[in-house]
DNA sequence: AGGCTTTTGTCAACCGGTTGCCATAAATTG
DNA sequence: CAATTTATGGCAACCGGTTGACAAAAGCCT
């Protein structure tokens, strides 16, 4: 080594920004650019631009920067290009199990494609979810609004500045990954009909829910081709104990098998019907919807219309990096199937005893 | 031709940068600048510099801004000063449900205070957590580290460089978050001993698990002050099918009452034990750790050590959170309570019938 | 009033890449 | 071999804030 990188001064400056609290400072291009006897601009086109530069200034740089073990300031690259490598996924609740799964395949996504997922949670509220997907707006490439509480107008207005990709509820003009419910559906009501029953219970989720909306059709349409009645119950929020409150309507309902808006509910549901003396399949069948984690923990474990979460969530993140490389796609609506998993919740109706 | 570049071109200008698709370009404090007469750097200082400016100036400076919507640019920011208002977490398995409080209490106090959370997963392996934290660390002003799997000099490199919290672990020189075991472990073995049981097993989790080893140790040592006996055993991976694995063991222990590294363990052993038609808890009772979700989803539901998982994760973001913006404090480690969650899985021994 | 300290605002140099434009060198063509 | 096209590298402006140095303005004191 001739010379030993920065004469004297390098001992003194460097004031304490980069690299944090001790070590030697960053390498950048412009150290590079020394090293390799070339301009910052080489450099820089070197490692962004393929085949801008010559193969033989190219391997020089990259030599280079290797030795100096340089990696890009991702603040001085995002500066003037506006591009972060990384997008943002907005939940609704993130100790709602459903989230579970798509959080997972949206980051394991993005860390393949080297983006970096960035997490908030809107707790369920319309407009804290919309200040958290505005904050976001600004750092990140795009967006992913898992299961969005807000206005389909709000989510197209953000949706004008950033590629937004929706999960769980369709949206006109924005990109959409949603579970088509029909088969696993029909699949769960044809082997309700089988069982002998006659008479289906829904209970609704959310009110504001788009996915609820589309089961409750699902199940009238299923019920309907079966010969099966179907009533719907409403309960007061999706999770176990808004289940528990429900059980008592779905008592006086009369039906003998139930669907509910999602797992959470039919565990809760299925809690209350036993903690009442009632036997679960045989006096009523429960079947839930997602397959969350922890559904087959229950006695019996909870026959559900499986969702493939995980599947969404990367799902949403691939549409979501193609729509920001891509060329300029028509966005369309990403529909991915759900099956029936039969458990032991749900099954023959046994005469009354 | 005094200046080349830009005269009538202005028009033209604004490719999509900032405004990223349409829109109007956000404002900078250089609008801000001029729209109050003032300087730029007078801007600057009255958004960020509080006292440094006249109240008149900040009054005006501030109407600006407001009139203009202004927002920082996090990435011009970042470039010279290296913060950037984001912290990391990296955690080993994102479906693992012990983490989700933890992100969801450290979520929570990051949106708190202003900062912003960024996920990442190492999928159980050292490496992928090293190279994860890592990258990470050019982009954040600290990293919380939830259950680490890497080594403790690994972790106190990266503790070198920027603020490092470590939850469910304790490392020399590094703050750390871990619960305490010994509260909840000395309730239980005392409920147990109370029950009339004799001889407990401790299902241990993974060799490399700081906190299995501070568990089995907080067990042996309630054990031995109960004088009840005390066996370990060892299961393949800390997950519901481990604990299937674990049941053959376990039986062939003759304890008649166990104690599992975690809450999964627990599960999946109670569920292959009523497999082979024993009861919980008439012929062994059966003790998790956690409290995770679905923990009481089971029949019976199950007895637990609680961690404050919530806890731990908001913990770790005040104690970060407080390190960089605090008077450089100890640095010291952050213990809270476990409890017993005393449920049906856990209870008297019936005799042998 | 003159001298001295304290506020307050301005100037200009960064932070570290990116990119349009231009000049030169190299390759292609007539 | 001159003329023209193309490949390659350099120059310098720019992204949008931050901050040390400094000067003008204001306040304080005797």
């Amino acid at each position: 080594m001739t010379e030993p990188r920065t004469p004297d001064v390098a001992a003194t400056r460097a004031p304490a920004k980069k690299h944090a609290r001790d070590g030697k400072p960053n390498a950048t291009i412009y150290d590079i650019a020394k090293v390799a006897g070339v301009n910052p601009s080489t450099v820089s086109r070197a490692l962004s631009k393929p085949g801008r530069v010559s193969a033989k200034t190219q391997k020089l740089i990259e030599d280079a920067a290797a030795e100096l073990n340089y990696q890009v300031n991702p603040f001085a690259r995002a500066l003037p290009t506006g591009r972060t490598n990384t997008f943002g996924l907005i939940v609704a609740d993130i100790t709602n199990p459903t989230f579970f799964d798509i959080i997972r395949g949206a980051e394991t996504t993005a860390t393949v494609r080297d983006y970096t997922l960035v997490l908030a949670e809107s707790a369920e509220s319309a407009v804290t979810e919309l200040t958290a997907a505005r904050r976001m707006m600004a750092t990140v490439d795009g967006l992913i609004l898992a299961s969005p509480r807000m206005d389909d107008d709000d989510i197209r207005t953000l949706a004008r500045d950033k590629p937004v990709v929706v999960i769980n509820r369709e949206v006109d003009g924005v990109p959409c990954v949603v579970p088509d419910v029909n088969k696993g559906i029909s699949e769960a009501v044809r082997s309700l009909a089988a069982n002998g029953h006659t008479k289906v219970a829904f209970v609704a989720g959310p009110a504001q829910s788009w996915m609820s909306a589309r089961r409750w059709e699902g199940v009238q349409a299923a019920c309907e081709w079966s010969r099966l009645e179907a009533v719907r119950l409403e309960s007061t929020k999706p999770t176990v104990d808004g289940g528990r409150q429900v059980a008592r309507d779905v008592r006086a309902s009369g039906a003998t098998a139930v669907l509910t808006y999602n797992d959470l509910l039919a565990i809760g549901l299925m809690q209350e019907l036993q903690a009442a003396g009632m036997v679960v399949p045989d006096q009523i069948s429960i079947v839930g919807f997602d397959d969350i984690f922890g559904a087959d923990f229950t006695t019996p474990p909870l026959t559900t219309v499986r969702s493939p979460l995980g599947e969404c969530g990367s799902g949403a993140a691939t549409l979501l990096l193609d729509l920001l490389h891509g060329t300029g796609e028509p966005a369309a609506t990403l529909r991915v199937e759900t099956e029936l998993v039969l458990r032991g919740s749900s099954g023959r109706l046994l005469p009354e005893g």
